[in-house]
DNA sequence: TTGCATATACGAACAATTTCGTATATCTTT
DNA sequence: AAAGATATACGAAATTGTTCGTATATGCAA
């Protein structure tokens, strides 16, 4: 699967939350936080089709297209990339840094040890 | 500091790890993955050095460049805009995901839960 | 059935990034 | 001092991504 463009994971998420979508419903979304003309939408979903990130059905009048790349793939992808550019590859400097930067909640902070913990426990 | 493009990312990279360098040097580590033109690692890095990313010392025939820009920081910010943009701006999810994809040694888990004791006890 | 609202198709402008060719300056060696 | 090696400067092509205008088709309402 193609890796997305930024614009194009903007539109993969709205397509991964609400479900198939028509372009107006999407550039609705899309409106509510950035001016953009409706045949732009239009035309990155087009392209998006092409590059085989989306499917759609052409029976009606209004397309309706559907997320063809799925959410998990996708973010796996993404973040394998973004480790190996700018944490050279250690997944672990980028936890690091990630916990170090922000403020986490103490039920995040559990989340994840229980999370450890279970890898942790893989090997038995 | 203005964002790096990722080609720039990649010669602050080189910067960082090697210190002051000139183009050459630069240039030779990256031709070690990549065929690449000597002019353009040129380009890029006199670039770099109009948006401020880099400073050069311009006395001698060979210019030799700095990085200006922070290792942190850079990652920091970096990373800040990539959760927003991927993991719509939960830390959570990224570290969550990025433990989950890939084998995480006992050593690197035990310094991530070590960060995180550290985290819970600050509130004390 | 005519006209208005709303859709898609598609070329093309624009913008950002990357790449490189060529001109020219500066050392170094003979 | 001349020649060759090595540097920078800089314009511009090539590539990739984004944005939009305009043409045209389709459905709906008066």
């Amino acid at each position: 699967m193609a890796k997305p463009t930024e614009s194009e994971l903007k539109i993969l998420q709205i397509l991964w939350e609400r479900g198939a979508s028509s372009v107006r419903e999407v550039h609705q979304v899309i409106s509510q936080n950035k001016e953009s003309g409706y045949t732009t939408t239009l035309k990155l979903m087009q392209i998006m089709t092409e590059k085989g990130l989306t499917t759609r059905d052409t029976s009606s009048k209004t397309h309706i297209y559907i997320a063809h790349a799925s959410e998990s793939n996708t973010k796996r992808d993404l973040l394998q990339s973004f480790i190996f550019n700018t944490f050279k590859g250690s997944a672990k400097s980028l936890v690091l840094q990630a916990l170090g930067n922000e403020e986490t909640s103490k039920e995040d902070l559990d989340e994840i040890k229980s999370l450890i913990r279970k890898i942790e426990n893989q090997g038995e």
